[in-house]
DNA sequence: GGATCCCGCCACCCG
DNA sequence: CGGGTGGCGGGATCC
């Protein structure tokens, strides 16, 4: 009983109120504020804790201890990191550290399962169930209308022998939908920018259920932060409509933040280590009386901005893949005609003459469904402008490098 | 009003 | 069985 009296848990943290410079810092300690204490966040915190020399393993009780947040979180932070490769399940609440060098390699990998299952698997033929390789997880988790004994509503027997609920647990897993909505960006030419709404449609085998669809969106969010905060992806708004929506950014090297104190400064201030802990005593609580203290906290975010010396500047420039000591890292071989993308490297405009519109025919995915399927041919007739445009701002790309 | 997505209950899995 | 995992979705927040 006693126990439970957060108060114990009190750190002589050097006060929060150093969230700082904006405005009226001097509002109220407490105020609860989810952006504190958002996933993103949390990873970024985690990625600042570990990415970075001589770090190889990584518990889950120490990351969620040093973070100060329960386990539950970690789970999805790590997740979702081991997903891309950069961090490798070791024993029970033990993980070996990859860093982010390990992204290219688990990006390629994906790629070409993508292509080869995700896509092909669709149309060409029920592919071969019979030579199960195993290897590594994937098995994409397409079709299966999801149980269509309609599972709704499974009422009563909890019938544990249920076979397809075996695996259908690491059909749902987190990991794996990071890896499926990976693939939609780096299998498709064609999506460069999509919303969650859609991505968790194309995802799904089908969009039908209100229900299944929120599930699912809820879930790529929590992806997409996480995303997000390794600057894989960004975040937008579709150029039609003025959906938000999440662009790709793909790896760029390594951040190599030599950070030291320095960030991590910056970082506790982002998101108190040892503050939040508090917080968990400021759960979200509607009853939270003259709630009228704005949140002012600086989101700062690492972007351009930046230190001198740690250089942690995503600059998504254009130098990307090109030597890389071990084989170089081209995003796109999926891509018609060379496997680049024009953002990325404009480098080789020779081959971009590729028959844009035999693209749809051969690089798209066939989707039973038709819903599916429209969806998609937005998604080529959006990528079909944009690349035409592309094309004649630049005809001919100068060298992206300058160096 | 939607877009977000935190929180933590509780089903699962595995030793 | 017990404890580590981690789906899942209610509902609080953000914008």
């Amino acid at each position: 009983m006693s126990d439970l009296s957060p108060e114990r848990f009190k750190l002589a943290v050097t006060s929060p109120s150093s969230i700082p410079e904006s405005s009226s810092a001097l509002q109220l300690h407490h105020s609860y504020s989810r952006k504190q204490k958002s996933l993103g966040l949390l990873c970024t915190n985690f990625l600042a804790l570990y990415n970075r020399e001589g770090i190889e393993m990584v518990g889950l009780d120490d990351a969620a201890s040093k973070l100060g947040v329960e386990r539950r979180r970690i789970y999805d932070i790590v997740n979702v990191l081991e997903s891309v490769g950069v961090l490798t399940r070791r024993a029970k609440n033990q993980y070996t550290w990859k860093g982010f060098s390990a992204i290219p390699g688990a990006l390629k990998e994906l790629q070409e399962e993508g292509v080869k299952d995700t896509f092909h698997r669709f149309y060409v033929n029920e592919n071969v169930k019979g030579s199960d390789d195993e290897d590594d997880d994937e098995e994409s988790s397409q079709p299966h209308s999801s149980s269509q004994t309609d599972s709704s509503k499974p009422g009563s027997l909890p019938q544990s022998s249920d076979p397809s609920k075996i695996d259908n647990r690491r059909e749902k897993s987190l990991g794996l939908l990071t890896q499926n909505f990976i693939k939609l960006f780096i299998c498709s030419e064609a999506i460069r920018i999509i919303s969650l709404d859609d991505a968790a449609k194309l995802l799904l085998g089908d969009a039908h259920n209100t229900s299944i669809m929120r599930t699912k969106v809820r879930r790529l969010y929590d992806i997409a932060n996480v995303l997000s905060s390794m600057n894989l992806i960004e975040k937008t708004h579709t150029l039609d409509s003025r959906k938000p929506a999440f662009k790709w950014l793909g790896y760029n090297g390594e951040p190599t933040f030599t950070l030291s104190s320095d960030l991590l400064q910056l970082e506790s201030r982002k998101r108190a280590f040892g503050t939040d802990i508090t917080n968990v005593n400021v759960k979200r609580s509607k009853s939270s009386s003259s709630s009228q203290e704005n949140a002012t906290e600086r989101r700062l975010k690492m972007k351009k901005h930046s230190t001198p010396e740690s250089s942690y500047n995503k600059s998504f420039d254009v130098h990307e893949s090109r030597h890389g000591s071990r084989g170089g890292y081209h995003f796109g071989p999926f891509a018609p005609g060379t496997g680049t993308y024009p953002t990325a490297g404009l480098e080789d405009n020779s081959r971009r003459a590729f028959d844009v519109e035999n693209l749809d025919s051969d690089y798209r995915p066939s989707y039973q469904n038709q819903v599916l399927k429209d969806l998609f041919s937005h998604y080529m007739d959006a990528w079909k402008t944009w690349f035409s445009e592309v094309t004649q701002e630049n005809p001919l790309p100068n060298t992206s490098q300058h160096r």
